[in-house]
DNA sequence: TTGTTTTCTTGATAAATGTCAATGAAAAAA
DNA sequence: TTTTTTCATTGACATTTATCAAGAAAACAA
């Protein structure tokens, strides 16, 4: 099946976007493609470019002091750019990289803006758009004051398991907020309880 | 000033609302008041009326195991309820508490849900004010992942010296992540270095 | 004010987690 | 395939943080 039907269904379906609309919308995009290890994004870079992932998934860091940070995971129907500094008009604080090789469908913050005044449903798709992100950040953002690191990763098994087989574990560990080192103890302790 | 004006003035300047649409906006909102201590919500309440502080602050929490844990806190023109779970439909999944008087506006969601269709710009309202709500939850998030809880404490410091100079500190304690008594000590160290 | 409750601090100790170094396993490249 | 590089595991040890218990300080109520 058409990968760009696909998605049509997905914001019709899911973002109640009405097909019309979706259409338009969809007018307004190109498809782009990654191969695994391409930089999406860069530190720096001007970050006005609205990037959907397809398919493929990529891994969202930032790095300190020479070392990366693992910040962000995106899958199918995911927005891969630094969102904050977006919606802020501010260039990107962050790097995005291929895990796999990705098809994106891309369209410059120009071309969202004019569509954003031809769609009458523009704001409401972007409000259940940004739901959907929503509640996904504020959930990870509750569980790391809840949760123990090794609760956070059980969280990841049970509930994100195309993260977890597809991401590298010190990528993984750096996710969520531990050593290498450490989440291969945790991942003992978990296999070999006592 | 009139504290409606003030809000007007807010929902106009900030998030761009043309001044009909607020006016239009706020007539569906009754003004309610509560005292230091009273819960604007409860764990299990129904969670469909939208509350936005005019002034005062409140404190988000959940129980767990008979332990509060801090995951919010709330000041002027924020909005406090149970956001995710009033974006799904859910009841509360946490309790806000007063941390001192307050004046709210407040409407139930099928109120809001009439706006949605009466004024254009409703939508676009909404995801001017996701995007505040978004960009604080996403910089929270992201600060777990890269700062140590030292860290956090000092960003609270710096940018939210209204949270630290109304709120005890076990409950900043609670939501940095850490037990009041290492707060306690980290202050130490930081008034006292070597 | 005085008493009462809540919050903050401190000490001792235990548990969790980080760091560094080495080894082995797996994946990628040639 | 073989070689090379990347990743995961393990051990020893250091650091951070939690827990429990006690007392001091601060906030609150009578």
């Amino acid at each position: 099946m058409d990968i760009i039907e696909n998605y049509k269904n997905y914001l019709n379906k899911k973002l109640c976007m009405p097909l019309e609309d979706a259409d338009l919308f969809l007018s307004g995009f190109d498809l782009v493609n990654y191969k695994k290890g391409d930089y999406l994004l860069k530190q720096g870079d001007k970050n006005n470019i609205v990037k959907i992932i397809l398919s493929g998934s990529a891994r969202g860091f930032v790095i300190i002091d020479g070392n990366e940070f693992t910040t962000n995971f995106y899958f199918e129907n995911d927005h891969a750019y630094d969102y904050v500094n977006y919606l802020n008009k501010h260039s990107s604080g962050m790097y995005i990289k291929a895990l796999e090789n990705i098809t994106n469908l891309e369209m410059s913050f120009e071309a969202t803006d004019f569509l954003s005044q031809e769609i009458i449903g523009y704001y409401k798709m972007s409000f259940y758009l940004f739901k959907e992100n929503f509640i996904k950040v504020e959930k990870e953002r509750k569980n790391h004051i809840l949760k123990s690191p090794k609760e956070r990763y059980l969280d990841l098994v049970k509930n994100h398991q195309n993260i977890i087989s597809k991401v590298p574990q010190y990528q993984l560990a750096s996710f969520i907020g531990i050593s290498p080192e450490h989440l291969s103890r945790l991942r003992r302790e978990i296999a070999h309880p006592k």
